[in-house]
Formats: structure tokens, C-alpha cells, sequence
RNA sequence: GGGCCGUUAGCUCAGUCGGUAGAGCAUCUGACUUUUAAUCAGGUGGUCGCAGGUUCGAUCCCUGCACGGCCCA
């Protein structure tokens, strides 16, 4: 896929070579005055100001992005940052010889800088007409056309500079991307939370139900994890006193690679102290629909043909009644059946080992036949204990947690609980998962003594978050593959020959 | 992991019922001082993803592999 040696790419070398002979063919000493999206408000001051007879001078610089030659004069479109502009550049207002042996060597995809003064063409647009046009950046790769654009997506993901060249959407989404972390980060500012930034190499991964990626320190000649989750550490802060934590970062997760799962991710964890799990489902909804409104000035997102609403409040839905609404042919008895939870799971096709408790079961058939309809947002509760390890047991329903998820377009956006702060209990369901690690339970938590002694210590009650960042960007900017909402999303290596 | 689809010029795509490939844009040469998918005339450019097989002959048919996409688990 990279431009290897190509007649084009050859010709621009040779004009580069050229180049060399007569000084640096890099300089950086061109200062431009103004941006291309500055023109229109320059140009209109101009015409309101009193004295007309002086044209405004402007210097931009910008890549090449198109060109008409006429014999004596062309125009070209120049595009940085901010936008796109014209410039008309005539052979007769450039030094001598200029526009035949420089200007017109000038290939689209260059990097130019251009001075010159604003006016309108007889079709009405704003054009620059240069009196200096100056070759900044030599590009020795040719853009992709310019109608068409970029379209390959392998090339895309690959070659992420070149779509950003070429396709003002990607642009787009990745300014999204970047407003919508600022939106979450302004929220939880807002309400008193302080960022912070704990280990991504951590001796002990802990927080979530993953395999960890591996690595070595070789001073300490120690195993280091990439972390799976931020959460442990989130609570030791609390443990120490700071009250509304929260970190935004990288996680990564020794797993698939689909249209959902990129191995580093982005998450935003949250905790704060004194609240439960109900109020962290406010709190989530308010937040979303904050970032939402932000960054697309609306609640409202269009996603593969559907309407989803996030203004609060989201639906609730225990996962109980979530299986019983999908799976009409239950009755409320056999969910706590784990014998005709297995056979309904069969019936659809779904093998589930004996053993396996009804709660479990449940879950399993949530998966299967309720995640992929919750099309709006949609809270559900009542999660088993033996799928939350960290979660506060509930007082009301024996074996369930204080927990939540949240799902919107058919997939898990959040999850969330009341955390469990008794060490005791904490220390037993870690045994629990270390023992099912040595089962060979991969994505199982090891036992984390200092974790443990951290809850000895206090951890005030308190309920946490975690929210899915890039799935969540992905709704905000319509795209269908986590890919499409990380720069540089990992790929295959292509083959070497 | 399984199924289906894709991979042809720098880009976007045709195509060959098996006879070594074509368009538009880009590029090169020439014309053109208000164009904007500029226009007009002429040219260059290809290991048809990789490796085998069948065949007189493979880009096309078969097998395997790589990468990507979609669906399923």
C-alpha cells in the first residue's frame, strides 16, 4: 500500500533534486499573517471601511489541493486548518521566468505559501491574487483524485495522514472525537472531580474480566501488565481521601480485533464517594447527554438508520424483565431455573456447560437475545454477583448486585455499581477469580493483597463508572467500526515481500 | 474459529464465456490571462495481492496463503 517507486513519485523526486541544487528545499521562514477561514471577515471589513482604494493583503500557507493552468494564469485551491481558498496567480505579477520554471513545477499535494491581495472572481469567489507564491514542502507521493477522494479503507487505516489530506469527514470525526473527551472531562470538572493519572504498567492487573497484555522491566526483572482498567487504583484514591475521582485514559486488552474492540481502548472511569449506583445512573445520563448536546448541539444521534435519544431519563429495565420482554415463551419461575434456562438456551441454538448457576444462565441469554435490541439508551439491573466481583451486594435480591450497564444501539456503552467496600468480602471474591485463573480462566482476577489492605484501611461507600469512549464517539459521528474513531487504529502487518 | 465478498495504473473503477488489459481523474507534451470535476489535442504509465496447479496458453478456472470488509460464533 505505501507509494513505493512510481513514475510519478519519480518525477516529483527529480523536481526535488532540483530543488536541492539551489539551497534547501525545506525552509521555514515563511510567516503567514492570516488563516484561509480569515479571508471572508477580512475582506468583508475592507469593503465596509472607509477608504476602499486599499486592497487587503493577506499571506497564507496550505497544501495544494487543486489547479488550473491557463497559458498565462491559473488558479489553484490552497487548504490549511481552517479551510480552503483561491489563489489566481498571473505569470506577469511573478518574477521573471517564475511562473514558467517554478510555478508551474508546483504539483498538487505540495505544501505552498502565497501572498497576494483579496477580490472576487466574476463567479463571486473570495480568490487570492498573488503577487508571491513560494514552494514550502515538496510532496514526492501524488494524492489520491480529487473527485472520488480515498475511498480504500484498508488505505485509509493504514495511511491515516492521507485520509486526513483528503477527506474532510475523517477530519471531522476525530475533531468530534477530541470534543467529546473535552465534554466529559468539562462535566466532571464542573461537579468537582479531580483527574488523575494512575499506572498503566501495573504489577497486578486488576478491574475488569480481561486478558492482559505482557511486558518486562528489565532493571527490576519483573513481569509488568498493561492495565485492563483503572478502577483499583481509582479506589485507593478514594481510600485516601480524594472524593470524586476520575480518569480518562488508555486500557488495553489481550483480545479480538473487531468492529467494536480495538486492544487499546479508551475508558473514562468515575467514582465518587457517599452516592449509590441509582444516583451514578443520573449522573452517567446527565453526563452523556452534556457531551452529546456539546459536541453535536443535539441529544438526538442518527445511527445506522436509527433515531437514538439521549436525554435522560434513560429506560431501566432489571435484567429479568429485559429476558422476560425478549423471550415471550418464559415464565418469571424458570429465570431462576437453571434447567429450563439451559434447555431454552439450547433451543436456541446456544450450548451452556451443566454446572453453570441460573444466574449465570441469565446472563447468557441477556447476551443472546435482549444486548442487540436495546436500540435507545437503556439501563439494566440486577446483574449477578459471580459476573461482578467488585460490585456491592444487594440487600433487596439475594445473589444480585447494585450494578449497572448501559446499552444504546444494541451494545454496551457503561457499566456502573455501588462499589464493595468490605475487605472481607472483597478478599473471598478475588479467591474466587484467582481460583478460577488457575482453572485457566484467563480473563479471571488475580488476587490483589494490596487492594485488599487499601480496603482495610476505609473505603468510604461510594459508586463508579465506566464508560466506553470510543463505542460512545462512534455514535456521536455516525461511524460503524471502532476504526473509524481511532487515528491509528491497529492492523495486521501487511506482507513484506 | 466458520461462512460470504473483495484485492486490476498514483486514485476511483470497468473488463477478459482462458489468447499478456481499458476508462475517468492524476501525470507528461503542446494551446489557452476569471477558472473551479476548467477546456482542447496528443502521449507515458500495469508482476491484474502472493505461491502453486490445470492448460499449447492463466489476470480470468482450481488449491493454498496474505491483507481487508460483512455476517455468524
Amino acid at each position: 500500500m505505501t507509494s513505493g517507486q512510481n513514475e510519478q513519485s519519480a518525477q516529483r523526486k527529480a523536481k526535488l533534486a532540483q530543488l536541492r541544487e539551489k539551497g534547501n528545499p525545506y525552509p521555514n521562514d515563511f510567516r503567514r499573517t492570516h488563516v484561509c477561514a480569515d479571508a471572508p471577515g477580512l475582506f468583508e471589513d475592507s469593503c465596509n471601511a472607509a477608504d476602499q482604494s486599499e486592497p487587503v493583503s493577506i499571506r497564507l500557507a496550505g497544501r495544494l489541493m487543486s489547479r488550473r493552468i491557463m497559458g498565462k494564469a491559473s488558479f489553484a485551491h490552497v487548504r490549511d486548518e481552517s479551510g480552503n481558498i483561491q489563489i489566481y496567480v498571473q505569470r506577469d505579477k511573478l518574477p521573471e521566468g517564475f511562473y514558467n520554471d517554478q510555478f508551474k513545477k508546483f504539483d498538487i499535494g505540495d505544501i505552498i505559501g502565497v501572498e497576494g491581495v483579496l477580490f472576487r472572481t466574476k463567479t463571486g469567489e473570495l480568490t487570492v491574487d498573488a503577487s508571491q507564491v513560494r514552494l514550502l514542502v515538496k510532496a514526492l507521493h501524488p494524492l489520491p483524485e480529487k473527485f472520488h477522494g480515498l475511498t480504500d479503507i484498508e488505505t485509509r487505516y493504514r495511511q491515516r495522514y492521507v485520509d486526513l489530506i483528503v477527506n474532510e469527514e475523517s477530519r471531522e470525526v476525530f475533531r468530534k472525537r477530541a470534543a467529546t473527551i473535552r465534554a466529559l472531562r468539562q462535566f466532571l470538572d464542573e461537579r468537582g472531580y479531580l483527574e488523575i493519572e494512575s499506572p498503566i504498567m501495573q504489577p497486578i492487573p486488576g478491574g475488569a474480566n480481561a486478558r492482559p497484555f505482557v511486558t518486562h522491566h528489565n532493571t527490576l526483572d519483573r513481569e509488568l501488565f498493561l492495565r485492563v482498567a483503572q478502577e483499583l487504583y481509582i479506589k485507593r484514591c478514594l481510600v485516601g481521601g480524594f472524593e470524586k475521582v476520575y480518569e480518562l485514559n488508555r486500557n488495553f486488552r489481550n483480545e479480538g480485533i473487531d468492529t467494536q474492540h480495538n486492544p487499546e481502548f479508551t475508558m473514562l472511569e468515575y467514582n465518587e464517594a457517599y452516592v449509590d449506583y441509582q444516583d451514578y445512573m443520573e449522573l452517567t445520563e446527565e453526563m452523556l447527554q452534556a457531551a452529546a448536546q456539546s459536541v453535536n448541539g443535539t441529544a438526538l444521534v442518527q445511527y445506522e438508520g436509527q433515531q437514538i435519544d439521549f436525554s435522560p431519563p434513560f429506560r431501566r429495565l432489571t435484567m429479568r424483565d429485559a429476558v422476560l420482554e425478549f423471550n415471550p415463551t418464559l415464565s418469571k419461575n424458570q429465570l431462576q431455573d437453571s434447567e429450563s434456562l439451559r434447555n431454552h438456551l439450547e433451543s436456541l441454538g446456544v450450548q451452556a456447560e451443566r454446572g453453570f448457576s441460573a444466574n449465570y444462565l441469565l446472563v447468557e441469554l441477556f447476551d443472546h437475545t435482549v444486548e442487540r435490541n436495546l436500540i435507545q439508551p437503556t439501563y439494566i439491573t440486577g446483574y449477578p454477583e459471580e459476573v461482578s466481583p467488585l460490585s456491592r451486594r444487594s440487600e433487596q435480591d439475594a445473589g444480585l448486585t447494585d450494578r449497572f450497564e448501559l446499552y444504546a444501539a444494541g451494545r454496551e456503552l457503561a457499566n456502573g455499581f455501588s462499589e464493595l467496600n468490605d475487605a472481607e468480602d472483597q478478599a473471598q471474591r478475588f479467591e474466587a477469580q484467582a481460583a478460577a485463573k488457575a482453572q485457566g480462566d484467563e480473563e479471571a482476577m488475580y488476587f490483589d493483597a494490596d487492594y485488599i489492605n487499601a480496603l482495610e484501611y476505609g473505603l468510604p461507600p461510594n459508586a463508579g463508572g465506566g464508560l466506553g469512549v470510543d463505542r460512545f464517539v462512534m455514535l456521536l459521528t455516525g461511524c460503524p467500526s471502532i476504526r473509524d474513531v481511532l487515528l491509528f487504529p491497529h492492523m495486521r502487518p501487511e506482507r513484506d515481500s
